[in-house]
DNA sequence: CGCTTACATAGCTCACCGGCTATATATAAA
DNA sequence: TTTATATATAGCCGGTGAGCTATGTAAGCG
C-alpha cells in the first residue's frame, strides 16, 4: 500500500555526499574493488566498506568477490523509486494544472 | 564549476520523511497554510514551520503572505537537478554499454 | 607455517538535526 | 486597546550517523 519506504531508503542513502560520490563513480567508471574506490574516496578504507554496505543495503550496488578482493557494481534498476517519485510529483501539477484548465472551460460556458 | 551543490542540498533536504510529506502534499494538494499543514503532519507547528523554511531554502517552495497566514506551494522546477542526476547516472552505463557494443564490433572484425 | 594484503567489523567520539516547549511578532477581532 | 489567532524564532535535548583507530577474517605468498 505504501510506496514510500523505497523512496525513503534512496533518499537517506544517496544523501550523503561521501556515499553518493561512490556510487557516481561506480556509474561512470564502472567495477571498482574497495581498494580502488578508497584511493580516491578521501576517507578511510572501513569508512568506504561501511557506505558500501549501506548502498547495498538499498539494493545501489552489487558486490562480487574474487580472491581477496571484493568488486562493486552500480545497479541503476534501484533509481526507480526516485523517478517515479519525480514523475509522480511533477504528475500531481500536471493534473492540476488539467483541473484548472477544465475549471476555466467550464467558466467559459 | 561542480553541478553537485545543487544536488546536494536537494537530496539532503528530500531526504527527511517529514519535510518530503510536506512537499509531496503540496505538490498533491497546491497552496497551503502553515495551519493546514500542521492539522496533518503529525507533529507541531514550529517543527513545520522549520521544514518549511528549509524546503524554502532549497527552492522546493515559495511562501506567499496574506494577513496573519502564510500560503505555500511547490516549486516542481527545483526538482531538476534531481532529474539531471539520475538521467546522468543512467546515461553513464548507456556510454559504456556503448562502449561494449564498440568493444564486442572491434573484436568481431 | 608465518607474513602480507584486502576487506569487514567493532567500538568510540563528536557534530548535526529533528523533535519539543516557550516565547516573540504581527494581524485580525472585539 | 485589549484579546485572540497565525506563524516564526529561540533554546533545549536525545538519537542518529559519519568519521576515526584498532582488530578480526580470509586469501595469496615466501
Amino acid at each position: 500500500m505504501d510506496m514510500s519506504d523505497g523512496q525513503d531508503v534512496l533518499f537517506r542513502t544517496l544523501a550523503d555526499p561521501t556515499r553518493r560520490a561512490l556510487f557516481e563513480r561506480l556509474c561512470r567508471e564502472g567495477e571498482k574493488t574497495v581498494g580502488a574506490l578508497t584511493a580516491r574516496a578521501g576517507v578511510s578504507q572501513p569508512v568506504v566498506s561501511k557506505h558500501l554496505k549501506l548502498l547495498k543495503q538499498a539494493g545501489l550496488v552489487n558486490d562480487r568477490h574474487e580472491g581477496r578482493q571484493t568488486h562493486y557494481s552500480a545497479r541503476l534498476a534501484a533509481l526507480s523509486p526516485l523517478v517515479d517519485w519525480t514523475s509522480e510529483m511533477t504528475g500531481f501539477w500536471q493534473n492540476r494544472f488539467d483541473d484548472l484548465e477544465d475549471l476555466l472551460k467550464r467558466m467559459d460556458q
